[in-house]
DNA sequence: TATGAATGAGTCTTCATTCAT
DNA sequence: TATGAATGAAGACTCATTCAT
């Protein structure tokens, strides 16, 4: 039923009708009532479950095999790929819409850039050690590379033919250091 | 009285009603369609002046004095602090929204990025040939420069101390050619 | 089951929800069905219900012992202390709203208040001869009476205590032939 | 535009759409809210009005010529006659139906019969010096009495043949010291 | 040219009623 | 017989657009 997501996540809160998140789901109208009180009930889970989901996300880096540089390209791939881009870019749409409902807003803002910083500077720390990263402030490193991703997702670029999604060793060349 | 793109920048064809243009532009609701014909139309016209503008400064970069790195160096740093913000968002409403008029959508789809690729090529093509540049297609670096470029301002960035507007030679480092 | 009385009786047909009827008498919405082919018939069954009682409960008044008088003074308490408040209160809401279905509306007409003064006259009547009650005209005085109670009763006093019920004394006194 | 207490009074909060209103008053459904904020701020509006013209209105009572109880007979014939009803229906609405707004129950509660019976008060006792009136507490006269022409006006007996509105004479027996 | 009152179509939400279990 | 999930029609409210002034 969370894919309502689906319709959030690409026409944002005040463009999507709840008639569209019924017929996406296969239902009538009335029934999303039974499961969510309102739309901005339904839209604040949504937003929660994208932060929740996009921490776990993050902390699983520690779970992957390889240098840290590995690690990093593995969970930049990973997310490239995979249907995070839907989260992204409901997150988009509840930080920059005013119709956004407040407990939403205050969700977002307990939930700042500052955590996943906190997660991946150890091991951006590391990379830097062994020399696989760049030397700049980890925490500048991580938050700018973070932000590109962001971007990068945020766009839509699935889909778009205009726009061109950057493979990944591309992208590393961010944080990467370069070869002497 | 076109500063109705900020109105629209920020909050989208939906979530900005006339009355907002109205206030924001200081004047009454009524008179706005004096000038304008509809909603649709003003964000159309938004739109058309967007893309003509984005054409026009990005063919400027040929006026920019020292070499292909230099001016492009010029370019992004202009694009990322200059007024240019509103107008990314803008287009990123047109592009992602459903509800924005087919007129629109087929200036768009007019404009592609094909038409940015074609103004930059010769540019990069001397950059790679002076050794400044990455080596890689220029088509391709091209287009996924500017995407990661889109990206960045698309996120409104400023006003959220969350995300951090990366500097100019850390974006540049997607595009230069590693020192050997 | 009937008990849904309450529930209409206070909150009238439109505030009363069948889910609210179902709970009361601790069963599901769908059950309702079964026994009733809808709200509009559940209501009306009721206000036919309501009506017969209150014919049976006023010509009960010729099996109370005593003189006429004390025969009114009885039932007058009966009807303010007993449970007849819930009818009172919905016939209240079938005589003033507008979504009362057309069959109970009907019913409500046939039974006027004509009804209950044939039942009452010759016992009112009575009272004049035996010099216990007001010589006013029979039918002026009973309608004036039911109605001061009716109006009474639908206030709801109970449970608020702003209002206060005459004590039934006090009531009498319209009736009474006052002392020469 | 007021002239929705016409509906409100008749129909009660919820039986009362806001087509309605608008349609009594002869404007588009939308223009209404450019009035009111809502159908429940509408009603509180009304409420509170109903609230101040009655003190107002019963405060009249000592600008009225004669001897108390002449006092008392004018203010209820003029209760009776006058638009007075369809406050009384409001009112009635606002005690018993839950829908009502919070704000309109709070307002309620501060206008309990404690006010009107402070303000009678001194009439009623100069009544009874006079010997014009009975000896019963005025407290509890006065509260029984207002008790009673609320239930009569609530019972919107106009427009519904089957009840008949007591004469004034006759109501006043109820306060009327009877000659010894 | 400028205003803002007025309209009505469109969206969220509720609830009587049905129906598979 | 009993449940409660599912439906859809109806009502409150918003807002683009018009129009009298």
């Amino acid at each position: 039923m969370e894919a309502a997501l689906k319709v959030f996540a690409r026409r944002g809160i005040i463009g999507t009708k709840m008639s569209m998140i019924a017929s996406e789901a296969g239902v009538s109208t009335g029934l999303l009532y039974r499961y969510f009180d309102s739309k901005d009930k339904l839209f604040t889970t949504l937003v929660q479950q994208a932060m929740d989901e996009s921490i776990v996300g993050i902390k699983s880096i520690y779970q992957l095999p390889g240098s840290p540089l590995d690690k990093i390209k593995m969970l930049t791939t990973e997310i490239l790929n995979e249907g995070s881009q839907l989260y992204f870019m409901l997150m988009h749409h509840a930080r920059t819409s005013d119709e956004v409902p407040i407990t939403a807003k205050k969700l977002i803002e307990e939930n700042t850039m500052k955590t996943y910083i906190d997660i991946l500077e150890p091991l951006f720390i590391e990379g830097q050690k062994e020399g696989e990263l760049a030397a700049d402030p980890p925490c500048e490193l991580i938050s700018c590379y973070l932000s590109l991703l962001s971007g990068l997702m945020t766009l839509n670029i699935q889909g778009d033919e205009n726009y061109q999604m950057p493979k990944v060793d591309l992208l590393l060349r961010f944080i990467i250091r370069s070869s002497s």
